[in-house]
DNA sequence: ACGCTAAATGATAACTGTTACTGATTATAA
DNA sequence: TTATAATCAGTAACAGTTATCATTTAGCGT
């Protein structure tokens, strides 16, 4: 399971070295679904390599975002949330339990984009960054009842 | 100069007491137009009240953003940044020297935005943070001449 | 005007997320 | 296999922010 997509390959061939921990971040990133942070990556996988570092995960990640195979999310208040996905994308995220999910909605949203971007005269733009907060269905669920 | 548009007023009709330092903050905030961090709304402070502490500065910062006359943007790494302008707009971040400004494009975003919201099903949106990042005219400048 | 009291303050410790350092391991090439 | 530089674990340092606590003070009742 967890195949990485051929990304140990990847990094090898940057000239990183292929060690165990490495390998496991990048296959916890690529496993799961989600966006998780870096202490939760490091739950993840101690399951596999119990005695790693949290320094070395935070290394290892901040490794792949250099290498341009994972993107760093670091919307809002406390940790960076890591994206396995390094196409710009925008997210939704959860303002009580910080839950963020994907929206693919980057071709109905693109030629207003460019149209925006040309507000910020003089800038480079190089990213965009679309975000929408509130709360997931679970979260608006709980807030009803109570 | 730099009248606060009646904050005070506002701050204490909420209960709140309105001691020197904390309409020193609020002043400081209304009278930059740009986007300072705590540490940047700090040293303007001092100006005027010399003795005052940093955590006295959080925490008025904090108050004003909890009664909604100020909104927090922690974007990117780094220090959040404090705006006095609470309506919903978008932002460009230069990623070399941390700079904001703002893009009134609004007007045309919102009916893509009001679309893309959609994809959000089951979410409760209450509020989209839509940021350009990029070098700003000064650090692109300098990036081209070196 | 004067004192009372809860709110706010200054100083500083604690806390969180992250990075830097250091001596020990270890993946890779020769 | 051996040499060596990359990476590691462990831990200290760091930045930004919040919490604590003894002291001050704004705003109210008198
Ligand atoms: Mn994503
Ligand atoms: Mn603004
Ligand atoms: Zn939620
Ligand atoms: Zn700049």
């Amino acid at each position: 399971m967890a195949g990485n997509n051929g990304l140990s390959e990847k990094v090898h061939e940057r000239g990183g070295r292929m060690t165990r921990q490495c390998r496991a971040v990048l296959d916890a990133l690529a496993s799961v679904d989600m966006h998780p942070t870096a202490a939760e990556v490091y739950e993840i996988v101690r399951e596999t390599v119990p005695d790693i570092s949290q320094g070395t995960v935070y290394r290892n990640l901040r490794r792949l975002v250099e290498l341009g195979y994972a993107q760093e999310l670091d919307y809002g208040p406390g940790a960076s949330h890591f994206d396995a996905s390094v196409e710009s994308h925008c997210h939704a995220r959860c303002t009580n339990c910080s839950k963020i999910i994907d929206l693919d909605i980057d071709s109905s949203l693109a030629p207003c984009l460019k149209e925006a971007q040309a507000a910020a005269k003089g800038w480079q733009i190089s990213d965009q960054r679309i975000e929408f907060e509130g709360l997931c269905p679970e979260c608006s669920e709980v807030n009803k009842s109570e």
